[in-house]
DNA sequence: TCATTTAACTTTGAAAAACAAAGTACTTTT
DNA sequence: AAAAGTACTTTGTTTTTCAAAGTTAAATGA
């Protein structure tokens, strides 16, 4: 029997992040303040897993202007996208077909 | 908007804490060495997910004799079962309901 | 019977991850 | 001019993870 685990992201066994993906994967873009807000987080740990996804390329960053003031959205790549399936495959796999 | 990832269970960030309940779901018990190669993990780490687990009283340790060998074998408590349940609709509601 | 092996741990220590708090740079609002 | 907001970075502590080695007790092999 195959290890059951070894299909899982690491990236995704942190709840933030988790969380971050579950987020994105249903809205196109959000920004900083919105997952500080949904997350319930410090800037600087939620600053810091968004830095972990970014560095994995399963999400990128939009820098733009609300008015004048700048707003810093976020958005999933096609990569980001595919693992964060892939682990969900792989979770639901673990779980029913043992 | 409520915070979506406040209903998980800590105890199962952890992919091998998860991998051994989820083992344990659908095995009424199993061994530790059994546990073991399923999961791939030295005896010490192993040791030391299943005790985390027992603290929280989500498994039990059955200590039992297979001809004269020792031989330790695991089972999901009441409360385990519940609370993986629980952990898994969380995890199912968070990714499907946003 | 002495040595080795296996099971199931515990202990130790190191590395990695998580996190809060404070600091920063820039802008906007008052 | 002062205060507040955005989006960080840096620092340092705490927590978690894990491998490796040591432990105890029993079983098996020579």
């Amino acid at each position: 029997m195959k290890n059951p685990i070894g299909a899982l992201n690491k990236i995704f066994d942190s709840r933030i992040r988790l969380g971050v993906m579950s987020i994105l994967i249903v809205n196109d873009s959000i920004s900083f303040n919105e997952l500080k807000q949904m997350l319930e987080l410090t800037d600087g740990n939620l600053a810091s897993h968004l830095n972990t996804l970014e560095q994995a390329e399963y999400l990128k960053v939009q820098k733009s202007f609300i008015g004048k003031k700048t707003n810093t959205t976020y958005i999933l790549t096609d990569l980001g996208r595919q693992a964060f399936k892939t682990h969900l495959d792989a979770l639901e796999k673990m779980i029913k077909s043992l």
